[in-house]
RNA sequence: CGGGGUGUAGCGCAGUCCGGUUAGCGCAUCUGCUUUGGGAGCAGAGGGUCGCAAGUUCGAAUCUUGCCACCCCGACCA
């Protein structure tokens, strides 16, 4: 329908690109790497900031706010961290720029060194356990369990807007605790945070796992992870909850005296979700003419289009108009009534349409002779008449509908490209031709799991937590498997 | 860092091979009139260091040399 974007199955990746466009998310900047976040696309970041941070409050969490540089000596303390995160750190050396000796350009000034130079963060680990040491002596001062929300830095080889980005928004949550259980404990309530804000917001359905030692975030004894299946048939890692045992507290020497009077490194956990939900939230939903939000997210949920000829009927289509944005609006829904006359009915319909708002209503003469409006899902493109007496109560039904309706497809989408298989040949043809999840048997060495990438491009997306336990053969060396992992192409 | 490609109006492109009027086209923008139930029509207008620098030439978007930037594919990754 749309001319404007390309199809899904011509360029998946096009498509993609048009969407962020045209549904006016975000665009490149002067800068490699990083995007410019517009305003409708920051908007649905904030609808998500603003459900997560309840739920983080609701569990228990305070913000609190960390520097964006970090010593570069802090960084080297925990082994595997450095190593994770050393090949994508941007590094500041400099405090002060000077003109040149012709004065014509602004250039580094070279007797402006730093004598210890400062890392942008790529996470925040190192500084905030720099900083818990000074706020942690006695099991009475914990659990710690601080959040935050802010930029970091990670310098990839190749980005795409949202997906992965130089710069990228989040929340990175950090605890501390007095024994292992109840970080766990943490580690998993986090997961499940996440899990439940992406099936019930986002209406997009997860795998809840863990992750293999390879796939494993830096410094972590375990990770776990949201992964859910795009439209193209590839992975997402859309949220990680990492138990970091003790490795932070040793690495910082943070300790605390227990109720015995024992000195005990601290326990700990880190969790985050980023921008890129933005980019799961755009694949899992959206279509040929573009973006498709689920209402509990969509910054406008429902949009009002008057169709008029004469002045005189813009009067009463707006009188109406307004009158049921208000209605509306005291049920708690977002609405926008659209009455600019610099765009043509048509063009609006399109606009809203790739901008993803649920549902549109659009009022004109006949409608007004009729006592009826015009109803348009965006979900289905489906389109009917409803009387102007039930709209609210037809609306706020519509909108419960819409957002169930989105989730059922992605999970029946996520459904009919799921595998089981115990046979190689198969494996590899449903990775290579089809995608998805396929489900099958791994001997648990890095050795395999290095040799099925190299075959198929295929990595453990994650060992599933709730998955059956039935133990098999591997399907790649046929040696003992306690369960089946989830292996796909992934982002 | 390897391999490939592209730089011409806000965006997308043609023109470059084979040098020659005033550098074009589509979209967008602006003005006017007619329109308005799925990105309206007609008429008119504005907008260019042809990536940068040097060279060859009577003459360069076009040929030569150097430089720069960006994109795609691979290695890395939430």
């Amino acid at each position: 329908m749309s001319k404007e974007i390309t199809n899904r199955k011509d360029n998946y990746s096009q498509w993609y690109n048009d969407i962020v466009n045209k549904a006016d998310l975000a665009e490149n900047s002067p800068v490699r790497g990083c995007m410019v976040i517009k305003p409708h696309g920051y908007s649905i970041w904030e609808k998500m900031q603003g459900v997560l941070d309840k739920m983080f409050k609701d569990t228990g969490h305070t913000n609190a706010y960390f520097p964006l540089f970090i010593p570069k000596s802090f960084f080297s303390r925990e082994a595997s961290h450095v190593e994770g995160f050393a090949k994508e750190c941007a590094v500041v050396t400099h405090y002060r720029l000077k003109n040149d000796e012709e004065g014509k350009e602004i250039v580094v000034d070279e007797n402006a060194k730093l004598d210890e130079e400062l890392i942008i963060r790529p996470t925040s680990e190192t500084i905030i356990w720099h900083t818990y040491k000074g706020w942690i002596q006695s099991y009475r001062d914990l659990p710690i369990l601080v959040n935050q929300w802010a930029n970091i830095v990670r310098w990839e080889m190749r980005t795409r807007l949202f997906l992965r980005t130089s710069e990228f928004l989040w929340q990175e949550g950090h605890t501390a605790h007095a024994t292992k259980e109840e970080a766990l404990e943490e580690t998993r309530r986090m997961i499940d945070v996440y899990a439940d804000f992406a099936e019930n917001w986002m209406a997009m359905p997860v795998l809840k796992g863990t992750k293999t030692d390879s796939e494993r975030f830096a410094g972590a004894i375990e990770t776990y992870t949201i992964e859910a299946l795009m439209q193209d048939g590839k992975a997402l890692q859309s949220g990680t909850s990492h138990f970091l045992g003790q490795n932070f507290a040793k690495a910082f020497d943070v300790t605390f005296t227990d109720q015995s009077g024992n000195l005990e490194y601290v326990w700990s956990t880190s969790w985050g979700v980023s921008t890129r939900l933005m980019g799961a939230l755009i694949m899992a939903h959206s279509d040929d003419n573009g973006l498709v939000l689920p209402p509990k997210l969509a910054p406008t949920q429902v949009v009002i289009v008057p169709i008029y000829k004469k002045e005189g009927q813009l009067e009463q289509i707006s009188a109406k108009a307004n009158e049921l944005k208000q209605q509306l609006q005291e049920k708690g829904i977002s609405v926008k009534y659209d009455d600019r006359d610099t765009q043509t009915p048509g063009w609006k319909f399109s606009e809203y349409e790739m901008k993803g708002v649920p549902v549109r209503l659009a009022i004109g003469p006949r409608d007004m002779e009729n006592g009826t409006l015009e109803v348009a899902r965006r979900d289905t493109l489906e389109k009917e008449f409803i009387s102007q007496d039930q709209a609210v109560e037809h609306v706020s039904q519509l909108l419960e509908n819409i957002q169930s309706n989105i989730y059922e497809k992605a999970l029946k989408y996520r459904e009919d490209n799921t595998y089981t298989t115990d046979d190689y040949e198969e494996f590899k043809d449903i990775l290579n031709n089809r995608g998805g999840f396929v489900y099958a048997h791994w001997d648990g060495t890095a050795e395999t799991e290095q040799k099925i990438k190299e075959d198929t491009k295929a990595t453990i997306r994650c060992i599933p937590v709730d998955g059956d336990q039935q133990p098999g053969k591997c399907i790649y060396s046929g040696q003992p498997s306690s369960q089946r992992v989830v292996f796909a192409r992934a982002y």
